[in-house]
RNA sequence: GCAGAGGUGGCCGAGCGGUUAAUGGCGUCAGACUGUAAAUCUGAUGACGAAAGUCUACGGCGGUUCGAAUCCGUCCCUCUGCACCA
């Protein structure tokens, strides 16, 4: 690093890492200055959506820009979105979501935060719920802030045009949305917010409330969004394609390694802080290694090193090796014969059809031997080792 | 309100009286190969059943028919155009 930069430079540097858009970085640079001089910290805002409390990579992203706000003395102001949540963000899927009690939002809020503070300083941290000012607003106040924006600015966003054009219906509180987020910036007072680049309309949106209520508008910093296991879209936990931050060490290595190499270099610039060089060089020799450097690195960081160590060993017995598991479920099982597909019902509990799918494709092996005849009959012994396809496995208890 | 187009399996999308548990694509799973739970290729993919077969499924309900996802009636929902437009 120069050490001629000055703190601020050097913080806007770490700031922008990872492709992070800045809007704009002059003002970023502004209140970050006038932050030290006053000593009175940035309020750094992130939305988050009480539905979904599983926390994985691709938001880790953005909460990893946030501790970084945090470790610079910046306080972060997490909204959550219990009252927008009833309307469901269109930026999604857009399904209509079903109502939450106040009680299962502080459920879910719950258990938010013991994943959440995996990553964030808990000291530095401030909660709201939006619906402590959302919810109370009467008629007349969202027809005033409605009129704040119109309905050609609402439907430059990409989704509502989109939709629009394929036909697919827009409902009238959908494009309220955007204006309930924005609000929630007017009412904290956020000098910055943060978000994936697909928050980048509703981002801007509460620049242009604050600015109508008078105040300075906030920066927005847009990070990438990450693909998920498929290695083309989002991440997401309705497209199933994620990794959860409090996955088992073993699951989430092995989810990594099955990322398609392509999915690479984005993993290391967003979810590790190697430095670019050695991301290159990394990215020059074997994929498969590159590709266990990057599971080690992302389970260390939530796991330690020794389990990330573990993990890696593990998956190269069994996968590299093909070997057994150390470790793999226990079923208990009542003695006396029973036909090789109902042992895998059991097993893995999975259906009969599929169970006959599964022996008649050759996936099943017994002991190391392989089973050819779903009706075959077995007489089930303590230990006895059922694998199917790659990764299942299950060992017979007999009651 | 009027007119037109639609609502099909996890998703997209064919079918438009029987051979349709329903083409195809995506997804998922498996096998082969390998460099990995990468890539590629191949196959499988409603439930129950040892099997014969039975059941459930094409927006809801009712009807016609030996037989309906396919025809008729009715209701609900979506889209497009027109009308309405303080």
């Amino acid at each position: 690093m120069n050490p001629h930069n000055s703190p601020i430079e050097n913080a806007l540097e770490r700031l922008s890492r990872g492709g992070t858009e800045i809007i704009s970085r002059a003002e970023l640079c502004d209140k970050l200055q006038k932050s030290a001089q006053t000593g009175q910290p940035l309020r750094v805002k992130l939305g988050l959506d009480p539905t979904a409390p599983d926390i994985h990579l691709g938001f880790a992203v953005v909460l990893k820009k946030l501790r970084l706000f945090q470790d610079l003395g910046h306080e972060a102001h997490l909204i959550i979105g219990d009252f927008t949540a009833q309307i469901g963000d269109p930026s999604g899927k857009s399904k209509t979501r079903p109502q939450l009690s106040r009680a299962q939002v502080e459920e879910n809020a719950r258990t938010y935060k013991e994943q959440l503070f995996r990553i964030l300083d808990e000291s530095k941290t401030v909660v709201h719920f939006n619906g402590d000012w959302l919810g109370k607003m009467n008629f007349a106040d969202v027809v005033r802030l409605a009129s704040k924006y119109t309905v050609a600015q609402m439907l430059e966003r990409e989704d509502f045009a989109r939709r629009l054009a394929e036909q697919k219906p827009v409902a009238l509180h959908e494009i309220l949305y955007p204006l309930c987020q924005g609000q929630d910036s007017v009412e904290i007072r956020a000098d910055v917010e943060l978000g994936g680049t697909d928050q980048r309309f509703n981002n801007l949106v509460g620049r242009e409330l604050q600015r109508a209520s008078g105040q300075e508008s906030q920066v927005v910093l847009l990070m990438p969004i990450l693909v998920g296991l498929d290695g083309t879209q989002k991440m997401s936990k309705s497209l199933g394609n994620y990794i959860g931050i409090s996955e088992a060490p073993g699951e989430m290595f092995g989810k990594i390694m099955s990322l398609p190499d392509a999915a690479m270099r984005s993993y290391f610039t967003l979810c590790t802080e190697i430095p670019e060089a050695e991301i290159e060089n990394l990215l020059a020799n074997h994929p498969m290694d590159a590709k266990k450097r990057l599971g080690r690195e992302i389970v260390a960081q939530y796991h330690g090193e020794e389990a990330a160590t573990e993990a890696q060993d593990a998956f190269e017995k069994q996968f590299s090796r093909g070997e057994e598991p150390e470790e793999m479920p226990e079923v208990a099982i009542s003695s006396g014969e029973l036909s090789a597909a109902e042992l895998l019902k059991i097993c893995f509990q999975i259906t009969g059809g599929e169970a006959k799918r599964m022996i008649g494709q050759g996936a099943v092996t017994l002991d190391g031997a392989r089973l050819d005849d779903s009706n075959q009959k077995i007489a089930p012994q303590n230990g006895m080792k059922l694998k199917m396809g790659k990764r299942r496995w299950a060992k017979i208890k007999i009651d």
